[in-house]
DNA sequence: CTGTCATTAGTCAGACAG
DNA sequence: ATTACTGTCTGACTAATG
């Protein structure tokens, strides 16, 4: 038996700036951006109302996380700088990421999905899959169902997409954004997907569909049409395959609903750019810091680290990694310290940094952990 | 003994995504 | 005064092991 699945995948509009404007009602339909960091907190006015900092008040290195749909009209969208979207928007309200509200509303909007459909992937703070496969009941209804509920918790809107399968599920959430549900089988292909940007599919990035572009792909269709021999000569033989699949709608992959994290990492991006000699104690001062975060987090997670690794981003953008895999596990912020330090050694410091990251993988769950034996007894044959 | 091959672990960069 | 942060995956390369 191999009846057609039924996925769906049901993606939040706008969902931090929305949850911002549950909180602050009187912004509705303008543009507000979301990102940067603390400072710009509305104020309380004397006579009850709040006042908000505009964009082109803003200072500093941050990007835009989230927009609402009035200020996308103005061309100002999610990873763009916020120096530069303010050249763009200068009027639109600037509001601080407030994470903790974010995934308060992510528990409830993914709890009220769960209590009409409990095989859920979860794809980050905003979005899902949800496999519909067993439940006897028209897909329309139950996607209308599945809405009103999400709002009936939270009191936001979402898209959903169903499909066969996740990749058109994926694609399918994004074309009746926002509060629009889209339904398609596989008969719609040559319709409604083959019309479409390369670009719209889950996995092809700039660099992807930039090279693309240059042999003339430019929409789903295109890709479609392109002998998978020349995919594969082109991107290799696992990307070239992937793509002519994908091209014809096609993905097996199943709906995963747990998974073990690989890597727990922090990193941050200085004010103003530091030098490894002329700012050694204000670096070293952060790098600790670092490295305590993520031994906190280790901790608080209940995993140990054998490979810890650093990250530098220096002036020119130019970015690259260390890592040390060690003997035992590690969550300790001074042990993480001293072998973070070694990564560093290994780098040479001439231009000015203006990133730092530290990162642990090869994650073991604290349980399961070697215990690091004493000494005396290493030697012993047993 | 030497060379080759397969396999695995470790390291690093880069693409991508939310 | 442009470009966050956290995380996953893959490919390329090297070294070690058998």
């Amino acid at each position: 038996m191999n009846s057609i699945r039924r996925i769906a995948h049901l993606d939040m509009d706008a969902f931090f700036a929305s949850v911002e404007l549950l909180r602050y009602p009187e912004l509705r339909g303008q543009a507000v951006v979301v990102g940067g960091r603390s400072a710009h907190q509305p104020v309380e006015q004397p006579d009850g109302s709040r006042r908000f900092s505009r964009l082109r008040e803003y200072a500093g290195r941050g990007v835009i996380t989230t927009s609402t749909y009035e200020a996308r009209a103005l061309g100002v969208f999610s990873g763009m700088g916020l120096m530069k979207s303010a050249q763009l928007a200068p009027e639109a309200i600037l509001l601080p990421a407030n994470f903790d509200a974010y995934r308060d509303y992510s528990r409830k909007f993914k709890a009220a999905v769960a209590g009409i459909a409990p095989l859920i992937e979860d794809r980050g703070i905003d979005e899902i899959y949800i496999d519909l496969g067993d439940i006897a009941e028209e897909t329309k209804v139950l996607a209308e169902r599945i809405k009103q509920a999400v709002f009936a918790a939270t009191g936001l809107t979402c898209s959903i997409g169903i499909s066969p399968n996740k990749l058109l599920a994926k694609i399918c959430s994004d074309l009746e954004k926002p509060n629009g549900i889209t339904i398609l089988g596989m008969d719609d292909i040559p319709e409604r997907i083959w019309p479409l940007p390369a670009r719209k599919i889950n996995g092809i990035g700039p660099k992807a569909s930039a090279t693309l572009a240059r042999l003339g792909i430019n929409t789903i269709g295109d890709l479609a049409a392109t002998p998978a021999e020349l995919l594969v000569r082109k991107f290799g033989q696992t990307t070239g395959v992937w793509l002519h699949q994908v091209a014809h709608g096609l993905d097996e992959r199943p709906i995963v609903t747990e998974s073990e994290p690989k890597s727990i990492s922090r990193e941050s991006t200085f004010e103003r750019d530091l030098h490894a000699r002329q700012d050694r104690a204000e670096l070293s001062g952060l790098f600790t810091a670092l490295c305590r975060r993520v031994a906190d987090d280790l901790q608080r997670q209940g995993y140990v680290s054998r490979t810890i690794g650093i990250k530098l981003r220096f002036a020119d953008f130019h970015t690259l990694t260390r890592d040390i895999t060690v003997p035992i596990g590690l969550s300790d912020g001074d042990q993480i310290r001293k072998v973070a330090g070694e990564c560093l050694k290994r780098v040479p410091l001439t231009q000015k940094i203006r990133l730092l990251g530290v990162r642990a993988s090869g994650l073991v769950p604290a349980a399961d952990a070697v215990l690091a034996p004493p000494a005396a007894q290493s030697e012993l044959p047993f």
